[in-house]
DNA sequence: TCGTTAGATTACCGACGGATCCTCATTGAT
DNA sequence: ATCAATGAGGATCCGTCGGTAATCTAACGA
């Protein structure tokens, strides 16, 4: 019943192989064939994360995936937003449907507390805290990708 | 990906309705009609939660289900144990199949950090604690059902 | 012992998410 | 204008979960 899929997952390994808006489009084969995500699959993934603007994708010759917004204001919780969908924050935990704040269930108020809890923690994180933290693989792909101009960037920071 | 499915919904509503260890044994059948749950699917819930130690069951003449252990003892985290299984602790955020404690992947700590919040608060909550809510539903049931004994009990205590 | 009462067990169905394959549509290079 | 590159989209398969129904079996009373 709460969210983060397997497919949100595979959108967090998907979306850190991506550039910066404005950067060289990535594409999604290469990203499928570096994740081990089954193509097709990742290709509905991309653009269902596309319709929210998360990513922007371009067809045809040089076509490929970037970043529709710098990585440092893509939260946890727009992907699972993005994939899972917001309704799990309204259902109640008991499965009453006639739970509402006015007539609230036993568990309404722990159970909001909760939920409360872990968007504050899904919100965050942001794709920029992830490519902080040293990763060899993710920087070979990026080196063979066109990501050049990071690696400097990316030592100003603390791990997350 | 994450526990508290619909049927851990319909686990806590039927542990509502049970009388403590000793008491008076409940029909699966009552449970069924008051809390609106499939009353086939809810047999084979109590099934489950016999089988992990929380009821107790009997069959035939003055059969019925009564909880196992008192309700003060009986966490949240005890049914989503029984429903969901502890396998989604386990597993890595974004699915890699190798991260580990070792060798882990980017969101490892966060993660783990996060968990651990969730489970703090399931093991947070007991069947007693929400016993000790008004609930003119339950009370009625529970009246109707030999839980003569226990009004008093319940206001000794502050809400959850 | 026999029958009734109740939970246990089995088989099965439908919906949904994950996953795959194949084809369509768009873009850019020539 | 044409062709190849590349994302989009439809049809379909599979496994799990919620749900139903019919049958089996243990417990008790008459």
């Amino acid at each position: 019943m709460l969210p983060l899929s397997q497919t949100t997952g595979y959108a967090l390994r998907a979306m850190r192989c991506l550039q910066e808006p404005g950067g060289q489009p990535v594409l999604v084969e290469s990203v499928a064939d570096y994740t081990g995500i089954p193509r097709s699959y990742l290709s509905k993934l991309v653009h269902k994360l596309a319709k929210k603007g998360l990513v922007t994708a371009r067809r045809g010759h040089h076509g490929g995936v970037v970043l529709a917004k710098p990585s440092a204001e893509i939260t946890l919780e727009d992907l699972s937003e993005a994939i899972d969908g917001v309704a799990w924050r309204k259902r109640c935990l008991m499965g009453l449907a006639g739970c509402t704040e006015e007539t609230p269930c036993v568990l309404h108020e722990y159970w909001k507390q909760t939920l409360q809890e872990i968007l504050v923690r899904l919100r965050s994180v942001t794709l920029a805290d992830m490519a902080r933290h040293q990763d060899p693989g993710v920087e070979r792909f990026r080196a063979d990708h066109g990501f050049l101009a990071t690696a400097e960037a990316e030592r100003n920071h603390a791990p997350v």
